[in-house]
DNA sequence: CTGTTAGCGCGTTCAG
DNA sequence: CTGAACGCGCTAACAG
């Protein structure tokens, strides 16, 4: 474990002082091609790769990062959108060479806002991006607005001078894949279910809906699935018999709603929002907006290095698709 | 940024030296109760959280482990697997005190065995879990002979003074869940799908069947399938008409058979290996081997706590259940 | 039992 | 444009 090679060996191998080969390392512009090229020779040769433990002990500002995962684990097949988030961000972190920790909420429900700071501090953390935030999580809210970090919210819409939003157009997606939905069957009475009572997707999406029963003149029921499939079934034995199209705030309440009206061998168009691979499984097909959470987490990852690299927060609306997913497809 | 409250603030406020303070943090034995108390005391006073990035820089010896998931994206349905591994290690991490960062396979797949373990070096890690080895992957075989970190391997059978070896008894559950399958059914000639050529889990899983045929004086085809739905789907077309029973040794695979027996329009029993979520999707249920992925995950960090404390390498093999699981279960 | 002295590997002034 | 010197927060010998 010992005899780490240091920047000092590549030093003393490319005959110049340790802080020159720093500099090197850090792209300072002070340095000439040539003792340049010769540093550059000397850790290639000698294999050295920089340890970013050390680095981030002696600068405070070096580019440690902590993916904050704030999904409520009760929800199943999360897990699909979750591991894309991680995947996405850990592997955009080594090509941006940012070390990336990962946190689950639960992991830090319990503290208070100062032991969270410190706690984020003491891993010399300066950098973070926010998955699945609601308006209730006051914590993180105090974290934003305090403005100790540069962050990224996933899917929450704030901004302020250190923190960037990344989502896509919640508004627009739900109003097009409702409308889509709806016009297939000319459908005019429309249940939808939403997700969490304070959501900001929730509202983002809501807010779609309503304009499109505007524009179309459709009567709408609207109640609230908290994203739970089972809710969703409920909601659905209750009202879709009166009912004729069932738009759902996500896909998992889409399935539960599809497996209710097959219970009750009615039929009603149904959607969904997400585009998670269990579609891909259940019989029925089903429109529904394709996120790309492993694209959404890349961008929330080059979105915080421009942060951290002194640009100020901004929100950055990323793209969607309309989909049908079908089994042959997901098999694959 | 700056001012973190460091191990000299406490010292001073407790009026004794810096590394009395460090002594008390790492429990060393020969200190006073006086003063081990009047140091608490300080430190929950300042609110001091350690700093570790600091401690593994000095020490070499800290707690910093790695969580190297090697599994083959492209297998679906895996992201639940992968995130009750990951979710399993990260909470028991910080109950535990150890610091753990993610690292998928793909990150580092195209470095060689030095560079590898310099960059585990560089990040000051001591320790490693490795998800889903196989046979074939020679950098971690190397990585394990090298005995350079304490490492522990889910699912594989390799154990040596620094490493351990974490899995269920695959053989007999296999063994287990297949006589269930064949004798609820009477079936005499069996199709066995097994994962991939050179998956340790899958030579244990098909030496359980083979104990099988013999016992039972049963006919057994073997094919690969990969552990591929799509695959397992293909093989049971071309094959499964002239056999009794399918057995695979995973859920997807299983539910890709599933799939094909009915667009075959024919019956045959069917099981499957993991307990998977998905499980409770499809429309049949399977018998399973329900493995509880996070309580492997956070037994793999036990163990990895005992080496890093100078244990030495073991066999720890963990329960299972045989289940079929329902959809009404899963929605729960 | 406690304090002092050195570093761990690196980034950052500040002279030269 | 380069190098010497100091310090990040902590642990590890060694004294006392």
């Amino acid at each position: 474990m010992r005899n780490m090679i240091s920047i000092k060996d590549v030093a003393q191998h490319a005959h110049v002082a340790p802080s020159t080969v720093s500099k090197v390392l850090n792209h300072y512009p002070n340095i000439s091609e040539e003792t340049r090229n010769k540093v550059l020779r000397s850790i290639k040769e000698l294999h050295y790769i920089p340890n970013s433990i050390a680095a981030a002990l002696s600068s405070k500002q070096s580019g440690r990062v902590a993916l904050l995962i704030n999904i409520d684990s009760k929800v199943k097949a999360i897990d699909e959108i979750a591991m894309q988030y991680l995947s996405g961000a850990l592997n955009r972190g080594v090509t941006c060479k940012l070390d990336i920790i990962t946190i689950f909420f639960s992991m830090i429900a319990d503290l208070s806002t100062e032991e969270m700071i410190r706690y984020l501090q003491s891993q010399s953390i300066t950098g973070i991006i926010i998955y699945g935030m609601s308006r209730e999580d006051k914590l993180l809210h105090e974290l934003i607005d305090l403005q100790l970090f540069k962050i990224v919210a996933v899917d929450a819409p704030i901004v302020n001078k250190n923190t960037s939003a990344v989502y896509i157009d919640h508004e627009k997606a739900q109003y097009e894949v409702a409308k889509k939905t709806v016009e297939e069957d000319g459908c005019k009475r429309i249940l939808y279910i939403k997700g969490k009572e304070n959501g900001y997707v929730t509202a983002m999406r809501l807010k779609g809906m309503k304009k499109l029963v505007k524009d179309l003149q459709l009567s709408m029921l609207v109640k609230c699935g908290n994203f739970s499939e089972l809710q969703a079934r409920n909601i659905t034995f209750q009202y879709a018999g009166e009912r004729d199209a069932v738009i759902c705030a996500s896909d998992l309440m889409a399935i539960g709603a599809m497996n209710a009206l097959i219970e009750m061998d009615i039929f009603r168009p149904v959607c969904g929002f997400d585009g998670i691979t269990l579609m891909g499984y259940v019989g029925k097909q089903m429109n529904t907006v394709r996120q790309n959470f492993y694209a959404v987490s890349q961008n929330a990852v080059d979105e915080l290095q421009l942060l951290l690299k002194g640009r100020e927060g901004r929100k950055r609306i990323l793209g969607y698709e309309l989909v049908k997913m079908h089994y042959k497809d997901i098999i694959l």
